[in-house]
DNA sequence: GCTCTTTGGGTAAACGTTTACAATAGCTTT
DNA sequence: AAAGCTATTGTAAACGTTTACCCAAAGAGC
């Protein structure tokens, strides 16, 4: 027996319509004296409003659902507080939801459940909808917006990090810091777009300073952890690394990497340098701290959201940069 | 202009009652011919229902939700993906709300979003109420549950890790691993009620054994990875450390300590060997890999989950186990 | 004293479902 | 043939809000 407006309209006196007005703070349309009652009575009824009913005759409703990828949830902390403080600024409230591992069935169930709720948004936290999942937002008119996932589709509207410019930012820190000799690991070039484009930084870079890569050079992964290992293990077949340096897709394949190079008394930095793509704060508790290319993940939280609701389209790109720890050591010439 | 089953109805020629008959499939109430006609229509109509008009009606939801603190989510992944599980088993679905770090204020909106949207049930994460959200909560007639976190008020329901078994397991460990100067660190002994059982369950261990804690093995903190720095500084004090072995609040707070002595040049475990409260992810990856208290937060979530919605009383334990890793040296008598 | 605003508040419809109750048709029983 | 089922469908009320529209009283201006 959840205390309805009826029932303070009936203890105060007044109808229901100057109760919904006063407990909504419809300016103007009621006395002082009215609404010190209302709100006195509302209280010793413990009155909650009924969120359903409000939703379904206002047909809009102030909640954004975040859908968020189930693994890799270490940067999503930092997106998330971007988006719930752009949120608490807005007056907005903000569902997580998880859509899986890119399971279509999980990532469908999120969605509709977004869009049953007739939410005012959508942002999705680098999931990659299938094709008919998308298809399904896409016909939604539920305004949705990705966050840290880089499409071929240059229409999805979406903000994240320029993989490209990410690519070439830590191959030409490495060149300046004497490498010629620079391996990329952990990335996937298959189905996702961003595996792609940070290769192609990375070439951009060599190729600018007259290198260019062996093919053994670059080990394909997928972002994890073992992909590290697997990465490490595949340099260190010969007696001699054929790398000086090496680029890590994300914190958990640079931690992957560092670990079995410990395990194999390969020195980092001394013998490998690494350099790590996402810079989360994992970074700083390994030993040596990971030097890395550091997005900007609560900036694509905040200013995501912000997109969202003003509707824009095409990508946004946050700045990525180049945060200095200890496992990159210069190499003289 | 979302469809809605009237314009199915009008375009089937059936009524809305059979229509919300069909969609929602009350077995038994309609003929196969008709399910056919209306499903068929509802797709080419991309019928999506309006939850809220569906909830302001029947009165209940099969939405769980549940509300984490925005910091340590480093183990709320695994409860998390405990509850989700255990929530697709039963059809429910789960929306997670952030309630902030002991923000009371965060914490209401939290509460009062989830109580608002008249949810099956609220489950809390480690998040610590204050005294007039408690108050709030209790109030509502929403069942609710408390994962991993432990409170004087017994009647409280929640399940958790048994803290005081906790201190004690770590402790006994040690001590048969031949250790007898033991710290404790990076433990909240004041508002949490947790540090205290876990305090409680390191003296009783030493007890057995015939020993007893110097006041300067225990250093009090706040689980973070600062308060394991600041541990090891305050046990390094003396060029001699007072301890062989520590036990650390957390995985944070273990690796604090391990990251410092390895800047002061102390080698672990060979001249502090450590034992971390928690178990997650982070343990594997730093070096050498810590050996823990691990606790089963999987598990948490997921019969959490199940005993809210008994609507169980009173406190559930869920069991610890030590996970040997690389950080604890046996000592020779 | 009369009309015109302004202020405060009431009436009732609407939102999209679900479901109790009725109604019908076609059977089966007796 | 009357009565009773069963299967299928329809009618309408209900859920708790918001809000367009209406109304009355109190001043304001003449």
């Amino acid at each position: 027996m959840q205390a309805t407006i009826k029932d303070i309209a009936k203890a105060t006196g007044f109808s229901v319509a100057t109760v919904s007005r006063v407990l909504s703070n419809k300016k103007g349309f009621f006395s002082e004296k009215t609404a010190a009652k209302v709100n006195q009575v509302a209280k010793e009824l413990g009155y909650k409003k009924n969120m359903s009913a409000t939703e379904l005759v206002t047909k809009k409703s102030n909640v954004i659902a975040a859908l968020i990828n189930s693994t890799k949830t270490n940067f999503s902390d930092s997106i998330i507080k971007g988006i719930q403080d752009k949120a608490d600024e807005l007056g907005k409230t903000v569902i997580i939801l998880y859509a899986g591992d890119r399971d279509a069935r999980a990532q469908k169930k999120a969605l509709t459940t977004a869009l049953e709720r007739s939410v005012a948004g959508i942002l999705l936290l680098s999931v990659d909808l299938s094709p008919e999942n998308l298809t399904l937002l896409k016909s939604a008119r539920t305004p949705f917006y990705f966050i840290s996932i880089t499409f071929q589709d240059t229409a999805l509207p979406c903000i994240t990090s320029n993989d490209h410019g990410i690519g070439y930012l830590a191959t030409s820190y490495l060149i300046r810091q004497g490498h010629r000799r620079i391996g990329l690991a952990g990335l996937d070039f298959s189905d996702s777009y961003t595996g792609k484009l940070r290769l192609a930084g990375y070439q951009a870079a060599l190729a600018e300073n007259q290198l260019s890569a062996h093919s053994e050079w670059v080990q394909a992964g997928d972002y994890s952890y073992e992909a590290g290992i697997a990465a490490l293990d595949a340099y260190a077949q010969n007696s001699e690394l054929p790398i000086t340096a090496v680029i890590a897709g994300s914190d958990m394949v640079g931690i992957g990497i560092l670990n079995r190079a410990s395990a194999l008394k390969i020195p980092v930095p001394q013998k490998l340098s690494i350099v790590t793509i996402d810079g989360t704060d994992l970074c700083r508790i390994v030993q040596p701290p990971l030097t890395s290319v550091t997005q900007d993940f609560y900036k694509m939280g905040y200013v995501g959201l912000e997109r969202l609701l003003e509707n824009a389209a095409g990508i946004t790109y946050t700045q990525s940069e180049l945060t200095e720890r200890k496992s990159v050591l210069a190499v003289k010439k």
